[in-house]
DNA sequence: ATAAAGGTTATAGCGACTATAAGGTCAAGC
DNA sequence: GCTTGACCTTATAGTCGCTATAACCTTTAT
């Protein structure tokens, strides 16, 4: 079996080669994001160059946010040559809009917890300021968390 | 049963009164988070306003990004009375250390998403940039997302 | 008396993995 | 040839913080 002759990745190899684990490979091939080009006689997993660039594709839009639904759709997409990319355009900026509402409340978070910090005074639960807070009612819910 | 009777409530009555809904309310019973003062004969719990006040710390802490863990941890705390209260401000601080590290990584992700965005030239697919620029390796994990 | 609005439990689903178990395959050293 | 260990396979359950569903029971209002 000529795994090794160059281009052709096992799951492991596959791995090491994009820096995802074997175990998360596997899973988007359950989900059909990345499905294997062959198998071997005994069943393994065999992958080419373009696999793995598909993988990387994958991985890459993870680590922008994007969700696994997102990314199949940008597959899809990224397949039409020939079509326009205003739809890709509109996926980027529909995470950006989420990204940016994600920072601010991210932000007001800071801001609230850096008061909480600031009145606490070295002294007794009892007395504790950070507690009492806590305990108080209203703050309305962030838009995504 | 004096249900209304003034400061003893239902799951729902508490829900509204806090505005949790019924079904959290309950998951935070089975986890022994929130349990209920007592029961009436046909079994509906029933509050009192100490199990509001500790849902409202629940709830408030949520909001401030704590894990239920985390605040199972603030609540034994808080029942402390004469303990010091550096834990209290010790976890506080380390919320906020988790909020900064998420904010810097939201931060990076949103400068990405934008030079994506900038890259678009409203051509098409085949030419299109933000494909060509998913398609590339590189790209450190966030320490966390 | 009945129907609507509440309550109860147990169970499964979400997203994106991660962990475990129980087994099959392959390359290397003896 | 035989064993060891590293790799592969599948199926199943767990993570977190809920949310949804089903099937049933109780209280309240008309």
């Amino acid at each position: 079996m000529n795994i090794n002759r160059q281009k052709h990745f096992t799951v492991g190899r596959l791995a090491k080669a994009t820096g995802t684990k074997a175990v998360t490979i596997r899973y988007y091939d359950r989900l059909g994001l990345l499905p294997s080009a062959g198998r071997t006689e005994s069943g393994y997993r065999l992958y080419t160059t373009t696999e793995r660039d598909r993988l990387l594709f994958i991985r890459r839009s993870r680590a922008l946010g994007f969700s696994l639904d997102d990314i199949r759709e940008l597959l899809d997409l990224a397949d039409q040559k020939a079509s326009s990319c205003a739809a890709v355009d509109a996926k980027v900026e529909e995470q950006l809009v989420r990204v940016r509402t994600r920072l601010r409340d991210l932000q007001a978070l800071e801001t609230e917890l850096e008061h909480l910090s600031d009145c606490c005074e070295g002294g007794v639960i009892d007395e504790c300021r950070i507690i009492e807070s806590l305990s108080l009612r209203e703050s309305s819910e962030p838009s995504s968390l």
